[in-house]
DNA sequence: GCACTCAAAATCGGATACGATATTGGAAAT
DNA sequence: ATTTCCAATATCGTATCCGATTTTGAGTGC
């Protein structure tokens, strides 16, 4: 530590509640998930504590937590990589995973939802709609939140916790790829997402299964045209 | 200094290479899945330590993958605690999932399997069926690990590693939950993994979701009253 | 007795330094 | 050009230290 001003002793500011390992968490994730980095470049651990000006402790548990999610790869006694993107067979898996559980919540949301949850759902679909707008790389980021935020909720109003976090943990995979090629998605979900709520709303299960259905098969094409245009 | 013998390749002693995290880590694990620890208790860091003969750094990193896996819980800035177990409306949670993605998998495995996938399964199936024998303890134990390898060879065999790993990942909680309420499963259980071996084998895809779905459906049952009858 | 307060002890989150081992990249030698 | 060797570097684990927070254990007043 350096103490280049000292005298304030008496800090009536005592309390940050950082968690200094939740920021560093976040502050890598952001970085892996922006693809700022170059797939299968090196990390390292005491290069990263010293370039987030921290010690090695936290930066050990943020990879480990990067590693669960499949955003890192460890090479025992060698470090850690960025992860390759996502290639076009385990982007088809992750879909067929995603066909496999969300229909059947988005199912169970229109039976089972609250009004909280429907409401929540609807809040979501409509925050996403002004964020729409813009190309930049940061109204992008926003908007993939934002989608990421619906289909949690979708999924936590299913019912099952369980199918809830085994689809956020995807997610995490899904931004990188989604990040990576991203061609005007967003005018087109929208609407799709607007029939899902509407769907629930009405608590219609089959209407909802069948909306959700179509909207990830619809994503899944969009997604994979962009990448064979390559 | 080590011997500088020239000329000499490197020793085919592949090197007692213990990667301490990871025996910390099975150490742990094996202690929680065998509820050896009261659900509950406290998990100190340095006391897992000294306990272990040692230091922090890969107890916390065993406490981490354990939290992940829900086996024990954090509170921050307090310590770990053993989890508690499952309760009933968790036990529907985790086979509604389980229902979700495993009769799929068994119905790929039935079409997709390579003939080394189909004899490891078969495989399988007859490794458990001595391993029924005997009431003890570790009796139970090597079947319980069998069964978890049996399911994964056949959820690998369908052909999404996603599917495989995210089933994977739930096997700690059916492990430590089955272990708490074991009442004569085993008998049963052979006769329907032979039927689900059997259909794979024979290429019937409906066969082998239908035959996945009712050992699921029949394996809950038992739980749940076993759990019932408390 | 019971609740409430407060100080001591235990523990966590983090920083830092150090040693042993393994990887890596380049120079030297064949 | 390929292999060998070696030094620099990084990881993994250990040991120790510190501030902050939680837990515990009285002790006090009612």
């Amino acid at each position: 530590m350096r103490d280049q001003d000292q005298g304030r002793p008496p800090r009536l500011r005592p309390a940050p509640r950082l968690m200094l390992r939740e920021s560093v968490y976040e502050a890598l994730k952001r970085l892996l998930m922006d693809n700022a980095l170059e797939p299968g470049a090196r990390l390292s651990i005491d290069g990263l504590a010293r370039e987030l000006q921290v010690s090695q402790t936290p930066v050990r548990e943020a990879l480990f937590r990067c590693e669960a999610e499949g955003l890192v790869v460890r090479r025992p006694n060698a470090g850690y990589l960025v992860a390759p993107l996502l290639g076009r067979d385990a982007l088809l898996d992750l879909y067929d995973l995603r066909l496999l559980l969300e229909p059947t919540a988005a199912a169970r949301a229109a039976t089972n939802a609250t009004d909280r949850d429907r409401r929540d759902i609807d809040d979501a679909v409509r925050a996403m709609a002004p964020a729409v707008h813009g190309d930049s790389y940061q109204a992008y980021r926003e908007f993939a939140e934002e989608d990421a935020k619906l289909h949690g909720t979708i999924a936590s109003a299913g019912g099952n916790p369980l199918i809830a976090d085994t689809l956020d943990r995807l997610r995490a995979h899904v931004h990188t790829y989604r990040l990576y090629f991203r061609h005007g998605i967003a005018e087109v979900t929208t609407s799709e997402h607007e029939a899902i709520s509407d769907r629930i709303r009405a608590h219609d299960a089959a209407g909802a299964e069948q909306a959700m259905r179509a909207h990830l098969e619809n994503s899944r094409t969009r997604l994979l045209t962009a990448y064979d245009q390559d």
